[in-house]
DNA sequence: AACCTCACG
DNA sequence: ACGTACGTGAGGTTG
């Protein structure tokens, strides 16, 4: 007969592990949830992969009566639980409760001892157990019949270490019951077993798969090797005895022990679906039934051309409908569409129907229906090379998630479906995979394709109508349609038309640092001695630090840091610094920008970067592919490929617009400082202003240094300051730094109030927002961690600042967008650099666009302090600016 | 895939 | 006492 399975889960360490693997979550009603809802996963995944028949779960209850024995005394060292992760044991017994999961407790007793008991009481019921711990310490509990299995977090994913009692001898090179010895004699500090000095895992394990035991071992100490270990053991052996009665595991806690109480029965009631839902587990709830949809012939598919037109001749006459490119890595494999009075349905594309059907679909795409889609910006671009101009686009999904809470990690309809429908589907990545293995659409399932497809539609539909009223709520309706939808079109054009590359001068500049590098590679092989990869900060920190003994090294994680500070400082201690600072200047430029750029480079000698107008946290765009946003400039030697970057043809100049200390102009207009707002309007050097108030010389005194220091506290100020930070970035004591800040805040009191208030502003609501509604979630202030909880306050002060920026330009990139369109100028607007736009223009249009140019962007926001902008034109990016 | 380094605002 | 700047994207090495 089959065997019978159990699975005893470790609840303490599990629910230990998930707090932590997991950042702080809450619902609506400011429940802490985290903790309860990572080992729900972990539950489950067992649940799923070894479908027990029987399961338990064990908690620690230590009893105030027993402190005073010696066991108790060394846990009374033990780190404080956080605030944050003591009432999700309470609540996750209320939800083991729920779903008829016994769980067992005894006073005085650790989880580990209920353990132990019940893997032996079922072992002896002829029962196969699994034990599921985030601790080591289990092992000692292994044998054939008792499984320990270990979730361990790898890259986001939970891998099972499995270990039987052969497993534990193969893998650690000890038995079970040796384990035991090797955790006595190595100790563990947070279990407060104090161990033998000077033994680590690694000696413990070889002493004890030589003498087996401690005991043994002890007598036979003068052996034992290394000689410290030797010494310590002898001296220690008390201590080791006492560590190895604190390392064993008990098997006979007095408990009342039936398999019967521990059998399953029904985990999935309406009480636990009750509980999901007040705890916002959506994705757990798919389990439940209660929401999952097991989407049968609900959806159709058509590629009838007649039915095509029949279905959109009825779609025509909706007011909203919702309709999605299903796009696979930039493919679009066809398209669904979704309104009230269908249930959806979707047209497959292939290389031979392409064009006819898209065609059929033009009437509908330039109809002045409302009409809904998750990722338009894409499927813009896509149709235009059908030259289909969507019309009336008035909703785009992920645009929704975004203004909502810009922290997301991704906007994909199903996370959007969890977010605003509770609603569980798969993603792109469950149904094909991902990376190398990734399947092809012809390896899936057509039904599963129809589903994925048509689901897209319909959840955009819906949630549509969801978000808008939160839009509502939240007074970011006006962000919403008159800032960000707006700019869609604006990144579309200026994702299609492109930035024109000189090819030939881009080779030449690539050759010019290939023939450099050379050079400096084989100067820096002959003053190292050898060849080695200078690429490799391992190498060359060996090379450093080791072989030369350069002194004044730091450490990363995995070695010495080899970055460009470090280097900075050691320049006087050997010409090869010099020269490996020259060479990775040189291969970062090669490597990232020459060849770089000239690997995207399309057929007509043109970048097409994307804009991603839904990835960053403050409101920003970034470019992707390539990164337009970072082409070098504060080098000159990367300032020059700024050349290679020129009008589409010869009647076309560059017009370059760029703020003047935006973000500055943006903390004095919201603060109101006075000062500060007077010294913009003037348009006075603001760092040399600062510099006279910091250290308190007359504006004409102050030197190059106090300049440059004072720049570096209005940065500081923006970025959410610190002594400590301001401290390194100056090289100069943290006092020092001390009073620069202090300095500051005297001369600018309304700077000072504002930080303050924005701060606690953002305590109180858990979010920070910029003059136009833009939100940013900061679940970090809530964390008990001070590392997170300040990092929560320094992005709740540049937030607002950060974003008010990005919002002011993007409305600046709105206006000077439609004012070309209106007035008919041979102009585009091709690129945006956070604060710098850059606009090429037909020669005979290039007064009139500098005027709309200047205009658009200086008024963009009326701030207190006032838009200042610097122009200029020029034949490529280099000269316009 | 994680980490380091470095380009920009 | 804690351990730090804010926001990005890309290329290279390494395990």
């Amino acid at each position: 007969m089959k065997k019978e399975k159990v699975l005893l889960i470790d609840g303490n360490s599990i629910l230990n592990r998930a707090f932590y693997a997991i950042p702080v979550l809450t619902n609506k009603n400011g429940i802490y949830t985290n903790a309860v809802f990572g080992f729900l996963n972990i539950f489950f995944r067992f649940m799923d992969e070894d479908k027990p028949d029987y399961v338990a779960v064990a908690f620690d209850l230590p009893s105030p009566t027993f402190r005073h024995n010696m066991y108790d005394e060394y846990k009374g060292t033990r780190k404080p639980m956080p605030e944050e992760l003591r009432p999700q044991i309470l609540l996750i017994k209320e939800v083991l409760k729920k779903m008829n999961i016994e769980y067992v407790e005894k006073a005085g007793y650790e989880a580990d001892d209920i353990l132990g008991t019940l893997a032996d009481f079922f072992e002896k019921e002829n029962f196969e157990v699994s034990l599921v711990s985030g601790d080591k310490d289990m092992l000692q509990l292994a044998t054939e019949n008792i499984k320990i299995k270990i979730p361990k977090t790898k890259a986001g994913k939970t891998e099972v270490e499995i270990y039987n009692a052969s497993d534990v001898l193969e893998k650690i090179g000890v038995t079970p019951s040796e384990f035991i010895d090797v955790k006595a004699l190595m100790g563990d500090a947070s279990d407060n077993i104090p161990g033998v000095p000077s033994i680590g895992e690694k000696t413990a394990i070889k002493i004890i798969s030589e003498y087996k035991n401690i005991e043994t071992a002890i007598l036979n100490y003068e052996s034992v090797k290394p000689k410290k270990a030797s010494e310590n053991l002898s001296e220690f052996k008390e201590q080791a005895i006492l560590s190895k009665k604190l390392a064993t595991i008990i098997k006979d806690v007095p408990i009342e022990l039936s398999p019967d109480q521990f059998k399953l029965k029904d985990i999935h009631n309406s009480e636990v679906t009750k509980a999901f839902e007040e705890l916002e587990f959506k994705s757990l709830l798919t389990r439940f039934g209660k929401i999952e949809k097991k989407i049968s012939n609900e959806f159709i598919e058509i590629s009838d051309f007649e039915e095509i037109k029949k279905q959109l001749e009825i779609a025509n006459e909706q007011e909203f409908v919702a309709y999605n490119l299903l796009n696979i890595d930039g493919v679009v494999h066809g398209i669904s569409i979704f309104h009230e009075k269908t249930n959806g349905f979707f047209v497959p594309l292939n290389n031979f129907n392409e064009e006819s059907i898209i065609n059929i679909f033009r009437e509908f795409f330039e109809s002045t229906i409302k009409k809904i889609s998750i990722n338009s910006k894409f499927e813009k671009v896509y149709l235009d090379r059908y030259n289909i101009t969507v019309n009336k686009l008035y909703f785009d999904c992920s645009l929704g998630g975004y203004i909502l809470n810009s922290s997301g990690s991704s906007y994909s309809y199903d996370n959007i479906a969890v977010d605003f429908l509770g609603e569980r589907y798969s993603s792109e990545e469950e149904i094909f995979g991902k990376g190398k293995s990734k399947k092809s659409i012809t390896e899936i399932e057509k039904s599963e394709i129809l589903n994925f497809a048509c689901l897209q539609s319909k959840v955009a539909y819906q949630s549509y109508f969801i978000m808008y009223e939160k839009l509502k709520e939240n007074n970011q309706l006006e962000l919403y349609f008159e800032i960000e939808l707006p700019l869609v079109d604006v990144l579309k054009d200026m994702e299609l038309f492109g930035i024109k590359v000189d090819k030939k001068a881009l080779l030449e500049y690539q050759k010019m640092l290939g023939e450099k590098i050379e050079l400096l590679t084989s100067e820096i092989y002959e003053t190292a001695g050898e060849e080695f990869n200078i690429n490799s900060p391992q190498q060359l920190g060996v090379i450093l630090f080791e072989k030369l003994g350069l002194k004044g090294s730091k450490k990363t994680k995995t070695g010495y840091s080899t970055n460009h500070e470090v280097l900075e400082k050691l320049r006087s201690q050997h010409p090869l610094i010099n020269l490996v600072l020259d060479y990775r200047t040189l291969t970062k430029l090669k490597s990232t920008y020459a060849d770089g750029l000239l690997n995207v480079l399309a057929d007509d000698d043109k970048v097409y970067s994307t804009f991603n107008q839904v990835i960053t946290t403050t409101g920003r765009i970034s470019s992707t592919e390539p990164n337009l946003q970072n082409i070098p400039i504060k080098m000159s030697i990367g300032r020059e490929l700024r050349k290679i970057f020129i009008p589409s043809s010869e009647d076309y100049v560059f017009l370059d617009g760029d703020y003047s200390q935006i973000e500055l102009r943006v903390l004095a207009h919201i603060s109101g400082d006075e000062t500060l707002i007077n010294a913009f309007l003037n348009n006075e050097d603001i760092h040399r202003l600062t510099a006279s108030q910091v250290f308190k010389v007359p504006m004409e005194l102050v030197t190059p240094t106090q300049r440059g220091n004072a720049k570096a506290v209005n940065f500081g100020i923006v970025y959410g300051i610190s002594a400590f930070s301001l401290s390194q970035d100056l090289k100069i004591t943290k006092k020092e730094a001390d009073n620069y800040i202090n300095g500051y805040f005297e001369k600018y009191p309304k700077v000072k109030e504002y930080l303050e208030e924005t701060v606690k502003n953002a305590h109180a609501k858990g979010y920070a927002e910029t003059l136009f509604n833009r939100r940013r979630e900061i679940p970090e202030l809530k964390s008990s961690n001070f590392n997170l909880r300040s990092f929560g306050e320094r992005v709740a002060m540049n937030m607002p600042i950060q974003g008010t920026a990005a919002d002011i330009i993007k409305i600046a990139m709105n206006r000077v967008y439609s004012r070309i369109k209106e007035e008919n100028l041979d102009a585009k607007l091709i690129l945006q650099v956070h604060d710098e736009l850059l606009i090429e223009v037909n020669k005979k249009d290039k007064e009139r666009a500098m005027e709309i140019f200047e205009y658009e962007m200086e008024n963009a926001f009326v701030l207190k302090s006032k838009l200042e902008a610097d122009f200029s034109a020029g034949d490529n990016w280099y000269e316009a600016k």
